[in-house]
DNA sequence: ATATCCCTTACGGGTATCCGTAAAGGATAT
DNA sequence: ATATCCTTTACGGATACCCGTAAGGGATAT
């Protein structure tokens, strides 16, 4: 079992539950922060110390507030963590519910385990920290469909920057010209054209405002 | 202070903070529910047993599982609460931000107190049951300017329906033909266009999709 | 080299949208 | 009744979007 776990979490009172669950499977050396830059500061401090964290709980979520934070997101905090401490095991712990995001994490930074806060969110924890203790991987069952296959359609990132330019305002021809200046490929009015129309079919859309407002309502932008 | 107490909230470890917070403030009867119908029920109930509750603190978003709920957001039990049992304080205790959703608890469903769930939200919490103690109604900071002047221009009803149909792939023709059918007023695909093209102005939306992401993006639909 | 396949681009016609102007209808005031 | 104001509706032109077809350009295989 883990010896030295560090919580990042805003919110004062799940903290405390957290923490309660951790004292309860027998982790007594936890430490908690309220701030991403807090996060990344301990466990910098922990390495230099040769007394290292072992396990890191984090949400994704922490509301801006007077102090500025160089990692503004659990996400920022994630990826960094992943770049310079890779033998850190990392716990996300979040109310995202979200596929593409969960799917983001495990594949782009690492993370061991991803568990919903919901009614059984601390039941789901106390699994994934099992799990993670034993070098395995956990998921949420309210997301454990992330992976599933029926999922063929791929949709990459140029699809969610096109999608993601149409919901800022910008028409098909402005994007157009703007990927010619940025080099991206396709660039041409009639590609985008063609991109959008089979994101349609494979989102059931009626038109493009209808595929923005779906991409929104998935997380995707 | 408060004799009987109602929480509302589907996160168990949240239940438990908000649970020691009110003993320390030493309300001896207060009892818990994970689901919205379960609230009303427990309601309903204390009235008949003529041992009312005289405050119910509530979260707004609760999962879905496989309990089918007849209330499933707190924002319908609060409205059914305010219809049926007027006298009975309600505190709703959310994550949400959103000025608008706000706006529309104390309008149309007058709860007494809204605190939004953050690092300081047990203490706001504490601050929000004195003050409804009092008589008095609360704001979370976060959502203090909710009810500011400066938001002269007025979103009505009728715009985020007509948002709303647009997010869901309506064309503004079809949306015509449907106001006509349902004798919503003004239903002329003229207005429909002369009413995006203000709205469009007033947030600054280059088109029909920008404004969708944007109402979006509020939470205003 | 030729064929084949896939992706990108070009173009044209139909429809929807954006935007201005003007007419029609309702309510109120004089 | 007439005038005035505001809302709703009608219409036309410019632009953007939707959709099919076809042409160009690489990459690979035969």
């Amino acid at each position: 079992m883990f010896k030295r776990v560090l919580i990042a979490e805003d919110m004062e009172d799940i903290n405390k539950g957290v923490h309660a669950l951790l004292t309860a499977l027998g982790v007594n050396d936890i430490q908690q922060v309220q701030y991403c830059d807090d996060a990344y500061l301990k466990i910098k401090r922990s390495q230099l110390d040769n007394e290292p964290f072992d396990l890191l709980i984090t949400d994704l979520s922490f509301k801006a507030d007077h102090r500025s934070q160089k990692y503004a997101s659990g996400e920022a905090l994630v990826e960094k963590i992943n770049s310079e401490f890779p033998k850190l095991k990392v716990i996300v712990f979040s109310v995202e519910d979200r596929l593409q995001r969960v799917r983001n994490l495990f594949n782009k930074h690492h993370i061991n385990a991803y568990v919903c806060k919901s009614r059984s969110g601390l039941k789901n924890l106390t699994k994934a920290i099992d799990e993670v203790a034993k070098d395995a991987t956990f998921l949420s069952p309210e997301v454990a469909n992330a992976f599933s296959a029926h999922n063929d359609l791929e949709i990459e990132d140029y699809d969610i920057s096109l999608l993601d330019h149409l919901s800022n305002g910008l028409s098909q021809e402005e994007i157009s010209v703007l990927y010619q200046n940025q080099h991206i490929s396709p660039a041409s009015l009639s590609s985008i054209e063609k991109r959008l129309n089979k994101l349609r079919i494979q989102f059931n859309a009626n038109n493009a405002i209808h595929l923005v407002a779906i991409f929104k309502d998935l997380g995707l932008i």
